[in-house]
Formats: structure tokens, sequence, C-alpha cells
DNA sequence: GTCTATACACCGATAGAC
DNA sequence: GTCTATCGGTGTATAGAC
């Protein structure tokens, strides 16, 4: 039997406002700044109070991926059935949470086991949704053999949106009014307006 | 006047062998595992030796990745001059030092002035030398004016290198095989061999 | 050039009171 | 559900001996 320690719901108005503190802490100073004490000294209550409801860090942090990965999912699935889910795709994409989150977490992921599994089932949930929307698209229009393979095009949205966003968090913008320019004119081919 | 207190040269072998450590400490563990006492051990030695060839933690963390940058700018200008230049450029951003590397890094200059400084230099550098490089392709070959301008593609370029690395570096395959495809035919056809 | 020794702060995690 | 108090461990950085 696993250790019974732990008496307060993550689900609870708690639980989720230590969530939120995690975030932004993660957002601002970096995972090597996370800490329990970070986090209740964030909401003003003291730092026991984080393992009442959280087992360890190791599992805060777990879920406050978990967490991130839904609510990501639930826009790009909302995006791939609405009217123009190519413009709608690439809105949620570019317009993702944070670049530095982001960062943070791919990072992590990287000596996380826990955290790893999770984006991993992330990248490739959303990679299917991208994939299936864009075939759908090709099939209604008609040029669609002008175009390069669904999956080649959702992996280059998916990484020229994250470059995008990582540049324009250092202050970069060198290149990126053209690219916009290209993405921009190219989904208005795919995907005309009154479609 | 600033302090005077450190007294060797980060050139020596000292100093190197520390650089060393600290890449590969990032690489295994990250930068929150990234300490004088961590680099200290790895090298068989006593923690306090760290601060007479480095200021500051700090110090070493920009000393480490410039020292980088300039081993990725070296690599980038010889591939630049080589004969085929577009093909060789494309090996040193796929095969680059470490996906894991760089994503700690990216995250570090989020939040570290220093390093932030330098890794902005470092894109901007690289980018320039990418672009210069495929405009002097796309001059010499004939059917430049298929393609697409070439700051766009330098930002591809890149956004995809490091995204496929990224993803490889968690296990993940998906949609690599038939973009791998994409670019490489995409090289032959704008710097064909024997060309 | 490398060491011992030490200061002081912060870390995760726990026991147990209220 | 939240608190006080505390454990052992680890972090940066320094003083000064050899």
């Amino acid at each position: 039997m696993a250790s019974t320690r732990r008496m307060g719901s993550i689900d609870s108005e708690m639980g989720e406002a230590m969530l939120n503190a995690a975030e932004e802490i993660l957002r601002q100073h970096g995972y090597a700044a996370l800490t329990s004490r970070k986090i209740a000294e964030h909401l003003g209550v003291k730092q026991r109070l984080v393992y009442y409801y959280f087992r360890s860090m190791d599992e805060l942090l777990r879920e406050s991926f978990t967490r991130l990965s839904i609510r990501e999912l639930a826009r790009l699935k909302s995006a791939v059935s609405s009217d123009r889910p190519l413009h709608e795709i690439w809105d949620v994409c570019i317009d993702t949470s944070d670049a530095r989150l982001i960062s943070e977490f791919m990072a992590l992921a990287n000596r996380n086991e826990g955290v790893k599994a999770e984006v991993v089932t992330f990248i490739l949930e959303s990679r299917k949704l991208q994939v299936a929307a864009l075939k759908k698209v090709m099939m209604r229009y008609a040029s669609h053999e002008n175009f390069l393979p669904a999956e080649v095009l959702a992996f280059m949205g998916t990484s020229l949106a994250l470059a995008l966003n990582r540049e324009a968090s250092l202050g970069i913008r060198k290149c990126h009014a053209p690219v916009k320019k290209m993405i921009a004119s190219f989904f208005e081919a795919m995907e005309p307006e009154e479609g």
C-alpha cells in the first residue's frame, strides 16, 4: 500500500491555486526556483500545506503539466471543429500560453520520467489532431496535390510556431515578418475565406 | 574597481575541464543540478577551486555558453564555405551538440541576462550566415524563382532541425521520416550533386 | 594551485498540535 | 485544513593555511 498521508484534493480551490502559483513561478523564474516554500509564500500560506495537497514536488510538477496539457488539447479540439480549422489551429499554436513555460517543461521532460511521458502524449495527440484536420481540408479543396503531405505540414506548423514564440520571448524579430507572411498566404491558399 | 579575487585563467587546463564538466552536467541533469559542488566532484577536486577559476556560478554559466557558441559558429562557417553549403549547413544543424544542452540554455536565457545576450547574438549571427549562404546558392542555380525567400528558408531550416532533435531526444519519431525526406529532396533540387 | 573550515540561506519532507 | 517546529542535506561564497 502506498502512503496515505495526503488528504486534500488537487481539484480543490487551494490545490488549483497551488498549480496556478507553480505555473507563474515556472514562467517567471524557472524550474530551479519552483519550491514548496515559494509556492506557499505566493499564496500567503505555510510551506507544510503544499504537502497536504501533493505527495511530493515531483507530483506537483506532473500535475501541473497534465493540467496545462488538458487545457491546450481542448483549445486545439475546438479549433479543429471550427469553420476555418487551419487558421484557428495556427492561432492556437502561435498564441499558446507562453514560450517560457513551454521551455521549462521541455527541459524538465528530458530528466523527469513523469513529465516526459505527459509531454510525449501531448505532442503525439496534438499532432494527430492537426494531421487529421489538414487531411480533411486538403480533401475538401481542389488543388491539394500542389501541397506537401499533411504530416509534413503539421510538423512544420508546430515547429515554426514554437520557434517564432521562443525567439520573440528573447526579443528577436529577424526574419519573422516574411515567415509570418508566407504562412498567412499559405493558409489563405489552402483554406480561402468564405470556403 | 571590481573584485580581484580570481587568479586562475579560464583558458587553463583546469578552467576548460570545469566548463566540460558543466556541459556534461547540464546535458545529463539540467541546470538545477549545475552546482559548484557537482563540478568539483566530477573532477575530483574541492568545491573551493571552482571559485578560484570563476567569480561566480553566473560567470561560469555565461562562459560555458560563450564557448559553445564559438564552437558552433566555427562549424557553421566551415560548412558555409564548403562545396555543398546547404547540405553541410543542414548537417551542422541536425547534428548539433545536443538537443538537451540547447534546451537548458534556452530555458536559462529567459532569466539570465548574460546568457540571454549571448544566445541572442548567437541566433542572429548564425541566421545571417545561413541567409547569406542561401542567397548565394539561389543566385548560382537557375530556377531559384520557384523557391521561397532565403530568409524564410533559413528560419524554416533552423526551426525544423531543432524540433526534430528535440522530439528525437524524447523518443518521438512520428512524422519525422516524411519531413526528412522532404528536406532531402528540397536540398537536392536547390543544390544538386556535381553542381 | 589547491586545500580545510566555515558562514549562512534554502531545500524536501515529516511529526504532531489545533 | 492549516499551523509550529524540526530533521538532514545541499547551495553560494568567503577567509586564510599550505
